[in-house]
Parts: structure tokens; sequence; C-alpha cells
DNA sequence: TACCTACTTGAGGCTATCCTCAACTTCTCA
DNA sequence: TGAGAAGTTGAGGATAGCCTCAAGTAGGTA
């Protein structure tokens, strides 16, 4: 299906997706796509027949993370302790967030993407699933949360983050630590209110539907 | 020094606050100046004659929230438990931040802010301080975290809130509960960075200046 | 080498919002 | 009551970012 670019397609392309990964980390995913095209040193009108929608550049800059995402979960899973890999996968993926404006935006459900590959993300899921049950039956992960109410340490994470960066960057730890106290306190109070189902967790993740509605919608 | 307006600008003026304070909570601080005229019945030209900047109607709208805010902070140091003081206190700003997307962005520092009187403000800056004290004292706020930290509690929200809002508009007590256990375990873990000073927080708060900037610039 | 196709280019149209100002209307007070 | 100050109006200029398309350029293959 994929047939390959030309030559310098492919290296317009390439130049395209490094400038959008630097200015999307620095500015978030709202930078205007003629800047990104300034500093590719290419037209705008290349980066629209190369990335029809913002959400198609964002992804080809965000397809990484995904993996990254998944490699953190496995290592994880590989580590002795049961705690101890959850708080290593929520450390990382807090550390990606503090490192990247583009990306703290993304995870905490802002931002059009087009998901590169849906498989990959699935299979993202269903690891850190297990990271939350293995830290449970451990005994110390509460019992009464879920995999969905990690995203209560995503989302608080996101706002510590972005207004926090410039004035004392480090300080995401420290909110870190007290999020984690409460997942692991030996006298959790009751909870007032249900977790989030994952259908619900997914859509709170995507205000903009993820992948293109235009695409199933044409009838032509 | 403010002369009364004129009977017909004090009801235009009366009218625009209303129909910004509508228009600021369903929609954010963000909505168009021109759908807030037209809400109000009044031309965009009035609008900009009441309140030369957005700051201005965006203060005058969140005038009363300030005279809210401290009157919760009273109830909740009269209340006969330190730590349920505290709940009190952080729920009501939690609550306030649920019904109203705009307050939710102003209190998580985001959106310019012409504070109306600034006195008002730091008193109540003084009896949130001494909630968190009179918890501590108590022996059942942990007592490695300061008044600072509580901005966790206030950013960490302000995102759940807005990605749920419409999905399960009850489910930031949850994050709150979660927040608060964290907040109060028996067995805290040290943290890892020190938390911000008062006026880190101040800035950290207020991303543009909260009063107009040009006030004091003018030469002339 | 020569052709054809894939690709690039950037001026310019489009939209949304901000903000101004000269002409007009309404209140108020003597 | 009427003069003048206070207030209102909305068309339109300014800006910013999105996106298109007709004309031009360059890689690849015969």
């Amino acid at each position: 299906m994929a047939k390959p670019l030309r030559k310098d397609a492919q290296r317009n392309r390439d130049l395209l997706v490094a400038a959008a990964r630097e200015l999307f980390a620095e500015r978030g995913l709202d930078v205007p796509l003629e800047e990104i095209a300034r500093r590719a040193g290419v037209s705008i009108g290349t980066l629209y027949n190369r990335f029809p929608a913002r959400a198609d550049l964002i992804g080809a800059v965000f397809a990484d993370r995904v993996a990254a995402t998944r490699a953190l979960a496995e290592q994880a899973l590989a580590m002795p302790g049961a705690w101890d890999g959850l708080v290593h996968f929520l450390e990382g993926v807090c550390a990606m967030q503090a490192a990247d404006l583009g990306y703290n935006a993304l995870a905490s459900g802002r931002g059009p993407y087009a998901a590169a590959d849906d498989a990959d993300l699935a299979e993202g899921y269903a690891l850190m699933r297990r990271i939350v049950a293995r830290a449970q039956e451990s005994g110390e992960l509460r019992p009464d949360v879920t995999l969905e109410d990690m995203v209560f340490v995503i989302w608080g994470h996101a706002r510590t983050v972005e207004a926090t960066a410039t004035i004392a960057p480090r300080l995401w730890r420290r909110h870190l630590a007290l999020l984690l106290d409460g997942l692991r306190t030996p006298e959790p109070s009751p909870l007032p209110e249900p977790s989030l189902t994952p259908e619900q967790a997914r859509r709170a993740m995507s205000p903009q539907s993820p992948c293109r509605p235009d695409d199933a919608a044409s009838p032509v």
C-alpha cells in the first residue's frame, strides 16, 4: 500500500518531522504549521502535501513514543518488585511529559492525533493493566483503584509540568510522590465514585476523535 | 476616584458581566468577546468602552469568587475538626472548579486576570495557611507538606474536570479522595523536592502577570 | 539524454477574532 | 426644557493562522 517516496520527498519529510518534533516539544502542539515548515527549510505547500492534517504530523512525530511507552511497560513488568515496577512506569511517563510539552498535551488527552498503529496501542494498554494488577496482588497498590485511575496521575501531572517547567523543573517529582502515597496508603478511605470504565477513559482521552473522522464519512 | 456610571451604562455593564459569567462558565475564558456582547444585547463597542481588556471583564466576573473562597476558608477554620476543615475547603474549591470552566482555568493559573482587590486576596492566603497549619498541628495532615503543595490539588484536579465534565461529572470526587489520602497517609514517603516558595507559587499561578502590566509602564 | 511523473513553491483567498473611531443617541442637571 | 456630557453603535481595518492551486522544478527510468 505504501509506495516509497522519491528521494527528495523523503528527505523533506524527515526534515519536517524533525522540525515538528523540536517545536512541539518546546511550545506545544499548537505551533503554527508555517513555522514548522520554515524551520524545516521547506515551503508550507510541501508540509500540506505530506501531512494533510495537523494530526498526521503529530502522529508521525510521536509514533516513537508509543513504542517507548510500551518498552517502559515491559521494563516495569520485568522488575522484581511489583510496586517498584508501577513506580518505574509512572515515573517514566511523567518524565517524558516533563521533557516535552507536546507529549504532555497528548498524554493528557488534548491535541488531535492520528494513531499510527492501533494494535500497538492496545498491546500497551494490556501491559499497563498487568502492571496495575500485579501491584495489587502484591498488596502494595490499594485494591480499590483501577488502571483507569492512573489517568489521574497523568492528568494531574500535566498541569504541574506546564506551570512549573521554567520555575521549578524538578518539582513534578514532589507532586508524583504525593500521588503515589495516595495510591499505596495503608489506610485507604472509601472512594466516593466508581472509576471510569475503559470505554469512558478512551473517550475522555480523546476530545477530538483520535483518528481522522473524514475517512469513513465521505461516501464517494 | 470611581465616578458613578450613568443609569443606562450601569445596566449595560451588569448585562455584560452576567453574559460573560454564563459564557465563561460554559465554554472557558476564551469565548469571543463579540459573542459576550451579543448575548448581553449590547454592541461590541460598548463592551470595549467598559472593559478595555479581557482581563478587566474576567476580573469583574470573578470578583465574587474571591469573596466566596474567603468565606469558604473561614467556614473551614470554624469547623471543629482540623482535617475536616481542610477537606471542606479543598472540596469547596474543587466543586467551584467543576461547576465553572472559567473559574477552573483561573484557579489553575491560566487566563489573564485583573485582580479586583489584592488585599482581599492576601487575606485569603493567610486564612489558607492557617487551615494547613492547623491540620498539621492536629497530626492529621502530613508534616512535610506546605500550603504551596495545595496547588497540586487545584492543578491536578483542573485537567480531570475538563476531561470528564460531560462524561462523568462526579468523577473528580474520586480523584480528590485519592489526593487527600496522599496528604494524610500514616506512612509518608520522603518527598524528593522542596515545595515551591510562596513567591514561586505566585509566579507559577500567573503566567501572564495578574495585573495589567501597562499601568506602571507608560511614562506619561 | 529526454521525457514524464512526482514533487515543490509561495502568493493569495478564507476565516475568526481583535480592536477603533466617527457619527449618532440618551441621560442628567441647571 | 434644552444643552452638553456621557454613552452607544457597528462597519471596517488589522492580524494571525489555515489551506489551495497553478506554475515551475527535479528525480528516475527508458
